[in-house]
DNA sequence: ACACCAAATGTAGTAAAATTACAACTTTGC
DNA sequence: GCAAAGTTGTAATTTTACTACATTTGGTGT
């Protein structure tokens, strides 16, 4: 795809005059898709053929082609594509797999959201009377966060992280209340059993979890996220950055809903927080 | 920057004949970049200098530079674009925006990651005898999910919530210990005050905050992430998950240098999580 | 309504760029 | 060391983009 790694792959396929057009290209490809073949040929030292045949060995149609290639190649944000780490990624590259495929699966996410879905759970959480968050493991640290958004909306929240105090705020539930569950798998056998026991005493629970699963089987509504997750690395990571991007949106859904005026209620939440912290200068 | 945008937006600049050349591009940009300019020409029921002067409207050197711009805009699709919502956003519109300004966030992030710190602090993250991984509000959840990932490690691993705890915990400090604190602007003053405790007690400070801040200054290893928030929505966004895929490159880096016994160790540990869930069919 | 001016568009010629065909030169194997 | 295959360069050809100028269009003031 990316014609600048072609060039690096391609070398042993090179001739001696094509090596030098490619190493004039890979020195200064910024200046390379500006110059026109006769300026490139002077700078390699070789005759204009040559970097049109260059050009062809490199599958393009010729040199324009190729220029629109490599211009593509140089534009930022190149393709999000998943690229599964190597042991052998330096920390250059391992940053930017990790980067690149967090949003590779964020676009993947974005299109398995069910706007409607989200639309009613937006309703249901700015009608609630109290709404609750949980999560175990890597999804606590979601619920935790989720708890930091809507606290500043002034609304009766609530997070644990004890599995106990779960189910006994979950006992105490009744009709109004929203009770929001997250997992990335879904299977977690305490959290499905909570599921059963706010849902038994008139709570709506929410579960941004996968669909299908005995968790989602168990909810009121279905926030399903389906994120391909590098399953080599043991860890959640790509699925936990989707969850949070979720809650995002529910925050912003839940704002928009209250109005102008609920704002500057944020904005007084915010501002109250500057006695904590060192001036900008400037403010 | 992106030149379909601009084109859009240039709209009311555009002479009828430049208008017509403009709807021919955006209806199908991809044809565009490989059309020469007579048949891009033909297509708009326009003359080539026609075409020509539409290039140049939009500061490009001529044709040939225009589509190298249009290459680079459809390049990856820089699809990612910093979209603020709007008052008058539906679930669907809001939705994406979110997600795509999350990914544009994250692009912006991973450039300006420096790899030879990440690199540095993954050193000091793998040698240390203890790791406290410490923020406040929004960060808070970010620290509390750098514990999960880090616990997996088997390594002694701290996280607190509590100022007085993190203060405590700091106190305790000694030489090979690490402290990961972080901070989104970096002026929170009590986790500017762990900082110099831990490094009054011999600790390593690395700060995940914004460069120049209070903070930053009093790290011993800053990584900075200039991530742009949007300030409408009084919340932490896109800084949250920036600060969570620094998280995952630090891990990543970690299991990387510990090499592949150790990788076999997290799987392990992945294993006992099985006996709280509910088996998936066909495992 | 007409003349006039300015802006917009097109025509035709020109310059530049890329490609092709072919010749000269290397390299390689026997 | 010579032939054959491969590589590189020169020069001609073709394609492409650009410029200068002519024509048209649309609008403004008398």
């Amino acid at each position: 795809m990316n014609i600048l790694e072609k060039i690096t792959q391609n070398n042993a396929a090179f001739s001696k005059s094509e090596r030098k057009v490619a190493e004039v290209i890979l020195a200064n490809p910024q200046t390379a898709i500006h110059s026109s073949i006769a300026t490139l040929a002077k700078m390699s030292d070789v005759s204009e053929p040559t970097v049109n045949r260059f050009c062809r060995r490199l599958d393009t149609k010729g040199f324009p082609d190729f220029k629109l290639h490599l211009a593509q190649s140089l534009a930022n944000g190149t393709p999000y594509v998943n690229r599964h780490v190597d042991e052998l990624d330096g920390p250059e590259e391992y940053t930017n797999k990790i980067f690149e495929s967090t949003m590779a699966s964020l676009e993947v996410a974005r299109q398995s959201v069910d706007v409607n879905v989200v639309n009613r759970v937006v309703d249901l959480l700015t009608q609630a009377q109290k709404i609750s968050f949980f999560g175990l493991g890597a999804s606590a640290s979601v619920a935790h966060d989720a708890l930091n958004k809507f606290f500043r909306f002034n609304v009766p929240v609530v997070y644990f992280e004890d599995i106990l105090m779960q189910r006994m705020s979950c006992m105490n539930c009744s009709d109004g209340d929203v009770v929001v569950l997250i997992s990335h798998t879904g299977r977690t056998k305490s959290l499905v059993e909570i599921a059963q026991i706010a849902r038994s005493n008139d709570a709506t629970v929410v579960g941004i979890t996968s669909g299908g699963s005995p968790l989602a089987n168990e909810c009121n509504y279905v926030l399903s996220l389906e994120v391909p997750e590098d399953t080599d690395m043991y860890m959640p990571m790509a699925s936990r950055i989707a969850q949070l991007t979720l809650i995002d949106v529910l925050a912003t859904g839940f704002t928009l809903r209250r109005g102008n005026k609920f704002r500057e209620n944020l904005k007084r939440v915010k501002d109250t927080l500057r006695g904590s912290r060192y001036e900008k200068r400037g403010d």
